[in-house]
DNA sequence: TAGATATATTCCGATTTAACGATATATAAA
DNA sequence: TTTATATATCGTTAAATCGGAATATATCTA
């Protein structure tokens, strides 16, 4: 039961569906996503903690970095399942496309250095 | 997204959950539901609500009752998709096991009266 | 070692949520 | 109309959640 909901509270914040959806496209680190929503360092890097421990994304570190992907089956059922269902739902939605379309222009490199100049 | 939300919020609460998973074996007023969850009344109410808000159950009035039952494809896909996985889903679970089993005893006309003896 | 940087964690305030008791509403029965 | 009863709504409280700023941690570079 446990695992059922922290999957359903995981995909319960709009913010952490966004996350889940970008992530269909490629992998992004913690910056990227962070200036892709708009949002602080540490609210990404909280919403992800979430998203994680509920079995839908996993990240690996790579230096600096930490590249974060969707999961592979290895978890639950139900984080499985609902990875599933999101590859094809809310892509009508605006934000949804929105989003998604500004996602190629977003590049790590792009993003060093941003804030002090 | 906000359709998306709702139906995940719903299912993000363990009482909510145990209530679809009772309907699934058949249609429960209130005060059964109540009654099998050892809750307050005005707090199956809500939940309930919750629940019919995200299209996944319908409440159908019959004098003084309501019947509440799994809604059956009128609602969003969300809403059918994820009644359709928990047919499955959570079978396993102890405490979704105990719950069902108590089921059979659960009805109106034995929890009538009850709180005055 | 020292400095820079990406990420994680902590702290705090604002909002949301879940629970209950009390009350309001609607309907059936007397 | 009065009474009883099933459900919905309101008011309140405690806990959980979300957001950002500040700080800690880890890693790369000089």
């Amino acid at each position: 039961m446990n695992t059922f909901i922290k999957v359903m509270k995981a995909l319960s914040d709009p913010n952490r569906v966004k996350m889940v959806k970008m992530l269909q496209a490629k992998p992004l680190c913690v910056c990227e996503i962070q200036a892709a929503l708009g949002i602080a360092q540490s609210t990404a890097s909280k919403h992800l903690k979430i998203l994680e421990e509920s079995g839908l994304v996993r990240g690996f570190k790579d230096g600096l970095w930490v590249n974060y992907t969707l999961s592979q089956g290895n978890a639950s059922p139900y984080s499985a399942s609902m990875i599933g269902n999101l590859k094809h739902w809310l892509d009508d939605d605006p934000q949804i496309r929105e989003l998604m379309a500004r996602l190629p222009d977003i590049d790590r490199i792009d993003i060093v250095g941003k804030s002090s100049g």
